[in-house]
RNA sequence: GGUCCCUUCGUCUAAUGGUUAGGACACCACCCUUUCACGGUGGUAAUAUGGGUUCGAAUCCCGUAGGGAUCACCA
């Protein structure tokens, strides 16, 4: 085909597209100094954990360059699409503090100049490239059969992978005649747009990535499909075109892109377009139970996939995410170590910290993160957010923690606010179960191993201290108190016993250990005083009591 | 199967040819203590493997093994 015949393809194809250079034009080039990143979530689920890694990623970066950050619904994929998610993934940015600065804001609304933000919005746009393409002579129409199911691209995979490893062909289509053409148009017949890829996979050239930094990269040569048969475009030409006229500087994106790089690349030249600076993450993994390896992790197999779980239990959104910064530059804790009380967001962020290796998901460090950052919370804090919590995730919690707020907050208190405060807290969900003690019903379970104290004189003990307990002014008297009445049952203190343990009942820890059961039914509370005060005389001489009753 | 990427304590990782291979989580012990915690001190624990280059290798090169990814009119 010659220029002259490049150019009435295009027309034929496209006859009501307009020139790219009216897009051109009316997309300005920002003059924003820093990087501008971009999130870009398929409305085919809900937000995953994944892409809200990524979203600290975009968000960190723009905000550390003084760059923006924007969001772009990609919902190119009709099939696939789940009424409602790209609502939802937007609210869970902003619920993760990671809210976009531009672009879609959920379904009825868009920020900024670059728009339209949802891709099936911008066919037309698609349209006038895609024309652009065909006077170029780069893409071609092709007429071969439309889409499958996914089962029956797996089963044709697999074949064509017995019969031959490289299955990069050059694709039929691209020699077909302006006549032949015609006639398969004039047949009604539909088309795919493909591009007539000019690489060869012999050559490679040199390739910088932010992350995986300096590779070589072997050049295209499939003739990838760029917009389907039904009139939509496929991830590689929507990405180069919005991302050009949108001025994304930076592409930040999961490392099972890197492969598909070459055609990113080959397309943006085609158009002739700037080069982007490319990210290519690892991904969050976990170790699979029936394989025993790595793999990523899956919106089926894993229920934290979908982040939102970690709102159900009651973690903080903070703790994710100051786990998530950890994975990503790992002198982050170091930072939040001597930077004990600012926000994360001070952090000095660097693309370049971020490692090539997938990272395993650990529930115990992001536990230790999420205790650590409740601990510097104050009573009210721990309060209130436990209410909220609650109000949304649990009806049963929310009537208890709304109608017991006084108690809590006194149990809160405890061992809080000072240089070293208590970490008992890890989530939310876990308020009721760890402080039931202070709330109505309480009925303690536990079982009960004496070890080695003797049972008759713990009894002796506790009938005691049950038929004389009373209030004492401060921790110290409480304590002296208990010291007292322990010592008359032959409970002595820590280094005597050690001396001889045969000789006597048991230790002090002994004696206040049996006394937390009864009253907390836990062998692990804050510090007894306070709590046998919350819930005064009568209360905590009935606990004791009952334990008294199963010594029998 | 082809291609690409990766491999340091159990986990996350630091160490840009010279460190006693460092830190954090987890685990264990001890200390502190007025009980539970918090905290403190210490401990167990790693350069996948075989060659090569070098005075010297976790680091550079080659092979091997293992793992991950990709090979759609999905993103």
């Amino acid at each position: 085909m010659t220029e002259k015949d490049y150019v009435e393809l295009a027309n034929l194809l496209y006859p009501d597209a307009q020139d790219t250079a009216f897009y051109l034009k009316k997309y300005k080039p920002r003059n924003a100094k820093g990087e501008v990143t971009r999130i870009a979530p398929s409305p085919t689920g809900y937000l995953h954990i994944g892409q809200l890694y990524q979203a600290v990623i975009h968000r960190m970066v723009a905000d550390k360059t003084g760059g923006i950050f924007y969001c772009r619904l990609e919902d190119t994929d009709t099939k696939r699409e789940v009424e409602n998610a790209g609502q939802i993934a937007y609210d869970m940015l902003v619920r993760f503090g990671l809210k976009p600065d531009e672009g879609y804001c959920g379904d009825r609304r868009e920020i900024g100049e670059y728009g339209p933000y949802v891709q099936s919005k911008r066919i037309e746009i698609y349209n006038a490239f895609a024309k652009e393409l065909v006077k170029r002579g780069k893409a071609f129409p092709c007429f071969c059969a439309g889409s499958e199911n996914k089962e029956e691209i797996l089963k044709r995979r697999e074949e064509e992978l017995e019969e031959s490893n490289d299955i990069e062909v050059k694709d039929p289509c691209r020699n077909l005649t302006l006549e032949q053409i015609k006639a398969n148009l004039k047949a009604g017949k539909k088309f795919a747009l493909r591009l007539k890829s000019e690489g060869n996979v012999t050559k490679t050239h040199e390739f910088v990535d932010r992350i995986k930094g300096k590779k070589d990269l072997r050049e295209n040569a499939k003739d990838d499909v760029l917009i389907k048969s039904n009139g939509v475009p496929v991830y590689a030409l929507a990405h180069v075109v919005d991302d050009t006229l949108m001025g994304t500087t930076t592409i930040v994106r999961g490392q099972e892109w890197f492969q598909s790089l070459p055609v990113h690349i080959e397309l943006s030249r085609a158009f002739g377009f700037k080069p982007f600076k490319y990210a290519h993450t690892p991904n969050i993994c976990v170790i699979d139970e029936k394989t025993g390896n790595k793999r990523k992790i899956s919106k089926r197999k894993d229920p934290f996939a979908d982040v939102r779980f970690f709102l159900k239990q009651g973690y903080p959104t903070t703790a994710i995410i100051e786990y998530i910064l950890n994975l990503l530059n790992s002198d982050f804790e170091v930072w939040r170590k001597n930077n004990p009380t600012l926000p994360y967001t001070e952090f000095q962020f660097a693309i370049n910290k971020i490692g090539v290796t997938n990272p395993m998901f650990d529930f115990a460090k992001l536990n230790d993160i999420s205790k650590t950052i409740i601990s510097r919370y104050t009573a009210e804090q721990v309060y209130t957010n436990a209410l909220n919590w609650a109000k949304e995730w649990n009806e049963k919690d929310y009537e208890i923690i709304k109608q017991n707020k006084a108690n809590l907050i006194k149990v809160f208190s405890i061992d809080r606010g000072g240089d070293r405060p208590r970490k008992d807290i890890t989530k939310f969900d876990e308020i009721t179960t760890l402080y039931n003690y202070v709330l109505p019903n309480f009925k303690p379970k536990f079982n009960l191993n004496l070890g080695n104290v003797n049972k008759q004189k713990l009894k002796e003990f506790l009938t005691d201290y049950a038929n004389n307990y009373a209030q004492q002014a401060d921790n110290q008297a409480w304590f002296e108190n208990l010291k007292q009445v322990a010592g008359n049952h032959n409970f002595v203190d820590n280094k005597t016993y050690k001396q001889n343990p045969s000789a006597y009942a048991g230790n002090i820890t002994d004696a206040s250990k049996f006394v937390r059961l009864a009253i907390t039914g836990a062998e692990n509370s804050p510090e007894l005083y306070s709590i046998m005060k919350i819930l005064g005389k009568a209360t905590c001489v009935e606990r004791l009591n009952n334990l008294i009753k199963k010594l029998k």
